[in-house]
DNA sequence: CTAAAACCTGACGTTGACGTCAGAGGCAAG
DNA sequence: CTTGCCTCTGACGTCAACGTCAGGTTTTAG
């Protein structure tokens, strides 16, 4: 697969696959006259690394983990990382989930506020 | 209060405080000498705005919708934009659980490995 | 064979929420 | 009075994940 197909496929763009190359987080194959080359798994990789991006880790970070996510080892420390982003992304859904709450909150009170603008004599 | 004491409580730095005026967030009262002066709730606004901030809205979504959260009262297009940001969130907290639990199946895996090298005759 | 579409490298541009620095003034304590 | 901390404005710096453009080569469709 040529990287137009596995941006396609990914739903991310040329460029972005650029950038996970020199970040060290996608390797293509070359053909001869210099093309990248993916394999099939590639696309799915590319899908893993933007739920990851959009969790909130870095590049850095994902460069760190991505083996052991594929592999299933992992050196303590690296457990240590994973442990880490986990609690942090927990944390971050409760946080979330307060703000969700805080604005239903006000879609009630405003919804209510509308409803009444509506109803003039009640 | 001053903007030291405001930054303090609310656990952000002095520059974002200024920061959040300039962008129509938070105002301040001057003394005679140019200095801001905060009302008490300004510290509960400012925690409102970095929660927001952490949600994903952006400054501008954030004065559109400020208001409305003190007041209660919305347009009908300022209440489609609260259901919006509402829906995104709730969308980012499926998102970011389907990650977590991608991470824990990793950890679970990782741990495994590590506990097989602890006891190499199992 | 040719023209369009896709690909290449290299490099500068963008965006948002601040950080940081410079230079100047304000304020409570001893 | 002066020392030391706080505050002011203004302006440039940062950082990450790309977007975009230039100028050139390769592949594909007809």
């Amino acid at each position: 697969m040529r990287i137009g197909e596995v941006a396609a496929k990914a739903g991310v763009s040329v460029r972005a696959l650029r950038y996970y190359e020199e970040q060290g987080l996608l390797t293509a194959e070359r053909s001869a006259s210099g093309q990248r080359t993916y394999p099939d798994g590639a696309v799915d990789r590319v899908v893993l690394v933007q739920q990851l991006y959009a969790a909130g880790l870095s590049s850095r970070r994902i460069l760190e983990l991505l083996p052991c996510v594929y592999t299933g080892y992992a050196t303590p420390q690296t457990l240590a990382l994973l442990a880490a982003e986990r609690d942090r992304i927990d944390a971050q859904i409760t946080g979330l989930a307060a703000t969700r709450d805080r604005l239903d909150a006000v879609i009630a009170a405003a919804t209510a506020s509308v409803t009444d603008a509506c109803l003039p004599g009640r």
